[in-house]
DNA sequence: TTCAAAGTGCAAATTTTTTGCATAATATCG
DNA sequence: CGATATTATGCAAAAAATTTGCACTTTGAA
């Protein structure tokens, strides 16, 4: 099991000295002697190879740092960044740090395996972040959580767009009266998302009608129907801060007999799998998996290749988001289901 | 960054000797002087210490080798195992082989950093299976993907069992007749639970009524139900293979103001969360994921430690489901909802 | 208390990796 | 097209890293 130069060496046929040179970085790494070598140590493990600064040839392993949830959106996440390293060649591993007692050691010790790191740690704080950026000072990471103030360079969704184009589409269709349920306030998207709902109906010299602190569960979304039901405001366009919470707006809508559309229009957020076989179909804000992915690992790779100038503060980068119209806001054409 | 006995030493206090000792396996690896040790050569990323045979003291590093789909059962299976790791005090990775061209180089790549793997990779044949188990002889691997012919050994649900369960409950709570939408043919946990469902059916001396061949969509679910309707039997318990086709039909009997539970009554399987929001509330298999893994992982650890047998033959084991009563079969107490 | 078994460090032995030098292959430029 | 610079390669020597023999220490059971 034991790997060194010699078993490399007579592995590729090329001279203890050549595989020495290439895994020291001595000689180019962009030869085809370069390649084969590259190879051979990857696949027998070799450890030091990773000191090779990244040629076109190598392999480059990529740690996605998270906290697993059982929740379809990780599901999500996981294959789109799969779908996105596989297209471009990358090694990709998905790592929880959702029970660790000893974030920063873990860290470390990942980092011997890998040549960067793209964390999706919401639940963080600047404090915590900070300790990982000390301890792994000059090594490649992003993030990609939403969070008020990031740390390492961020990419994430832009989750104040969203509201605005819920507003938009709200007053575009004639809407009069204007809602909104809240994520969990703790939650920087989430008051993002309200914000840009709640910005954009007051520049139009509207105003929120009605509002509802929810925690994103379907359950919320329920109590959230029944708190407007007995204020008895009614053709109202809600904006939920994320599709869970306007499904279950829509449940105890339809147990009550209320009509949506009609009664009541609903945008959600997130157009998760669920809000496309719920019924009535749900009119939401689209968010592109595969390009924040994209943008986060093409970054990122740059960043290990030393393209990118690593500076004291933390650039963010919103990726743009959709508004997908279905059913249930007032342009929705389908009145059937109700 | 390149790191050796000397760094270990230093770093523990320890002299070289006792440090290449401890790595070598040439003194116990259970004493404290081991485990300060092992752990800083873990920490600085010492390849070579794998090779000491686990100890106590050893961290373990797993790898469950998936493939990743944007589904809610995915992230259910990863933090299942990742709860199980965490209370074990082992460190689990997740790769995902959907995009690899080479399996057979990656697993032999993950087998460098890891100390077993555990499959989850059904739609791999036997041949392919058989690859792997030639070229890591001797490398602790179980699998837990539900295939027809194991070749490794295989910790999976009772997906018979689910069957028998959904048939005793319709013919306990007095249906009369009886219906059953298929999962995919080549998926062979679709066939267990079907067969689960007609051998007990027919046990009883009575016989299946109606059957559809889904392929576990909700699309499908939906087709199911404008199939039986045309047909135009009725008061039919119906199990579904999976809870998206459970839900799919209900959802187009909704449509055509259809009473479920009444003119129909389902059974699902997989109790994923949406099923337990979807109204009506859905009856369904319950699959204890966190069982599963908990089994799975135990296995897998007494085979790294030697304690296990590898015969030539793969061993299965079936992990037991259960039947959560809600409101969509015939003793559902909830009627009002339809 | 005694004695065997296991742990430890020093220094020598061994193995692994790097490097100087000579040569071969390849690319570059007039 | 040939002269020249650049890069790649292998051998053998040098350097570095790792293992081992030996003597001494610690620990725990009888």
């Amino acid at each position: 099991m034991a790997s060194g130069l010699k078993d490399i060496s007579s592995l590729t046929g090329y001279s203890l000295s050549t595989v020495s040179r290439v895994l020291a970085n001595k000689i180019s790494g962009d030869s085809q002697s370069a390649k084969e070598i590259l190879s051979a140590a990857r696949e027998i493990g070799y450890s030091k190879y990773r000191d090779a600064s990244p040629s076109s040839n190598r392999i480059l392993d990529i740690a996605l740092i998270t906290q697993h949830f059982s929740e379809e959106f990780y599901a999500y996440l996981y294959a789109s960044f799969d779908r996105i390293c596989a297209k471009e060649g990358h090694c990709l591993t998905i790592h929880s740090l959702r029970y660790n007692k000893s974030i920063k050691e873990q860290l470390l010790y990942l980092s011997q395996n890998h040549d960067g790191f793209i964390l999706f740690l919401p639940t963080l704080d600047s404090y915590g972040y900070r300790i990982i950026k000390n301890s792994l000072a000059g090594y490649p990471i992003i993030s990609i959580a939403p969070v008020f103030e990031p740390v390492f360079d961020t990419f994430t969704f832009d989750s104040y767009q969203g509201g605005v184009l819920a507003a938009k589409q709200f007053i575009e269709s004639g809407c009069k009266r204007f809602g909104v349920i809240h994520g969990p306030p703790e939650k920087w998207e989430a008051e993002l998302r309200k914000n840009g709902f709640k910005d954009t109906i007051e520049k139009e010299g509207k105003k929120i009608d009605w509002d509802y602190r929810g925690d994103y569960s379907f359950e919320s979304g329920e109590k959230a129907f029944h708190d407007i039901n007995n204020k008895e405001i009614s053709e109202v366009g809600i904006f939920a801060s994320n599709d869970q919470m306007a499904v279950g707006f829509i449940h105890a809508a339809l147990e009550k007999k209320v009509k949506i559309p009609g009664d009541y229009f609903i945008i959600g957020y997130d157009n998760i799998l669920f809000s496309k076989i719920f019924f009535p179909k749900l009119t939401t804000i689209n968010t592109n998996v595969d390009q924040l992915s994209s943008e986060a690992l093409d970054y990122l790779m740059r960043m290990i290749k030393g393209q990118v100038q690593v500076g004291a503060s933390a650039k963010k980068t919103l990726i743009p988001v959709e508004l997908v119209v279905r059913d249930t806001d007032k342009r929705g054409k389908n009145d059937k289901h109700t």
